[in-house]
DNA sequence: TTCATAAACGGACTGCGGTCCGTTATGTTT
DNA sequence: AAACATAACGGACCGCAGTCCGTTTATGAA
């Protein structure tokens, strides 16, 4: 179990890297800046976080564990229901990859930077994290259960562009609106519109 | 113009990046050391190159200006072909794209280090370098000729798999011939497979 | 209460990307 | 050929991410 002031130090560090985040933006606040507004020593936040873009995901992980709760266990479109049938071709699987990419799309704009952080850090940094790997399996999940051929490469596929890099990119040079739209035009061509 | 030891300092700084990336990796090579290699200042390469994404850019520019050279004079499928009839419906635009989408991955994966490297090094950099503007407009004008409703974001989230840092992660977790696969069947599917 | 142990701490240290500015080479002009 | 203007040079310098290790502190056992 963790030791009191590791935890006491973990909570200053996480609420100063918000404040500060908030304030100043993401790249521009230093480790050594959030490790001074937190009271503790530059080593404590990379014992605790492993590295900035771990940071970013403690931060993220509140947010993060609330959309993939309505996942598993929301209502639908997003999540299975209340249907009491097991998961196969009699839900509307094509629906829920729909209301997937909408609702990621929230949560991506909302805190992109701090996404960024959290993807680009390190080269594969996003393809690591847990989060990623949630979102992959239940993409291909989905997309099994649409009978593609290989659902884990196609999950990576339909992921790509959900990337921070890429979001940020699009929607400073088309805007959030045109984004959007492209990215929902974008799952019916692969899924099929009508269907 | 360019003066003379200003020329022999860029070919000396891109013959000593090109021989140290090959030999230990391009991220395990300092701008320090090529700078030595080379003969030259420290500060010589940024001045020359920008940073180091720019040094990779333009290690990569000649393969680069080759495929760009296909697409835009080669043959068909790759490139407008020898038809005297100008670019339309007539041409086969969806093999055009099926066509650049696999010459852009061999291309790709022939150099993804120095790719990921021109990418990856500043927020969004992937998306200002002139050749991502080149696989963009290209991309757009086939999506327009087949009557897509937004050609320009189409193109982004087409070109989304093939980022460097995508095809690097998925490539070292499924293995690059399921990669390409996937890559084809993801286009058939964008695409509609039969048309 | 004391003690032992292991966890946590903190700040000096390293290496890197990138900048700055006084110095030097180049090529032009007279 | 000499002087001039300016482009290019080079290395000291900066700030940052991340590491290392001697020191401190929490905690459970004696």
């Amino acid at each position: 179990m963790e030791r009191a002031d590791a935890a006491r130090n973990r909570s200053a560090i996480l609420a100063a890297a918000s404040r500060l985040f908030a304030a100043h933006g993401v790249d521009a606040v230093s480790m050594d800046a959030i490790a001074a507004a937190a009271g503790v020593g530059k080593g404590t936040p990379f014992r605790r976080f492993g590295d900035k873009a771990g940071l970013a995901v403690a931060l993220l992980d509140e947010r993060e564990r609330e959309l993939q709760g309505r996942i598993l266990s929301g209502e639908a479109p997003l999540g299975p229901g209340t249907d009491a049938a097991p998961p196969g071709p009699g839900t509307d699987t094509a629906a829920r990859l729909r209301a997937f990419s909408e609702a990621y799309l929230d949560y991506a704009l909302g805190h992109l930077d701090l996404l960024r952080m959290s993807e680009t850090s390190s080269p594969g940094a996003r393809y690591r994290i847990g989060s990623y790997r949630f979102w992959h399996r239940h993409t291909a999940i989905l997309l099994g259960e649409l009978g593609w051929v290989d659902p884990d490469a196609g999950a990576h596929a339909l992921l790509a562009p959900l990337a921070a890099e890429h979001l940020g990119a699009v929607a400073s040079e088309l805007g959030t609106e045109r984004l959007r739209r492209a990215a929902a035009d974008h799952l019916d061509r692969l899924l099929g519109s009508g269907t």
